[in-house]
DNA sequence: TCCTGTGCTACAAATAACGTAGCACGATGC
DNA sequence: GCATCGTGCTACGTTATTTGTAGCACAGGA
């Protein structure tokens, strides 16, 4: 079948046609280790290494992939010496589903 | 289709292991259609075949492999009729990352 | 110099997603 | 009756993504 205009592989976020931001939010995050990225960075700077350890020892490829989709976004950044961080921006969508930590409680004493 | 769940390829959500209950979420809302899914669902039920059509039809292997987990994990239901909602325990996940709307916003205006 | 650690990449193999087609069932129409 | 529909759901071959392992260039430190 024709590759319609979606074009290269993965790039721009999916859904970001739709003119919608959230679509492209949410195909953002709903890539794999994305979510738990932004989640491992919460408590400060984390080394690409450092960060793939903490992410169940994620390959490096898909490390890079999603650590280059986010500061793309404008939601990671590399500091030198420090490692990766989250921008301002970062941290307020951190913010945004921190309620997820407490849902995930009860979320997992569900019968 | 005795134990629908252990037999299929990517089962018991990854970093369930961990025992932290965050990990398990964000592994299973990290997965491709699933955070679009629970959003789609947000105004009600929808059928399995609307659902693909909002999901930018999405093929109906992964939608249905999403509706199993989620189900699953107790968070969508199926009911005769109506097709699928989000189950009281799926309503308050959505109201979890409800703040992720006006987040997009602000992000889509990122410089 | 030789280490060590950083960010990052190449490559083949394994896995997941896609797209198309189709099934069984139930409700409706003829 | 028996043809349609529409539902939820699955098979299967093709494509895309992820994985695992190895390795690169660069920057300090000893």
């Amino acid at each position: 079948m024709p590759k319609p205009a979606a074009t290269t592989k993965q790039r721009a976020v999916r859904g970001s046609r739709t003119g919608r931001p959230i679509m492209a939010l949410l195909d953002l995050l709903g890539r794999r280790w994305t979510l738990r990225i932004v989640w491992e960075l919460r408590d400060g700077p984390l080394t690409s290494r450092a960060l793939r350890t903490a992410c169940d020892d994620a390959s490096p490829t898909v490390m890079q992939a999603r650590l280059s989709e986010l500061r793309e976004a404008g939601l990671v950044e590399l500091v030198s010496g420090d490692g990766y961080r989250l921008t301002p921006l970062g941290r307020e969508l951190l913010e945004s589903f921190l309620p997820l930590h407490r849902f995930a409680e009860r979320w997992s004493r569900r019968s």
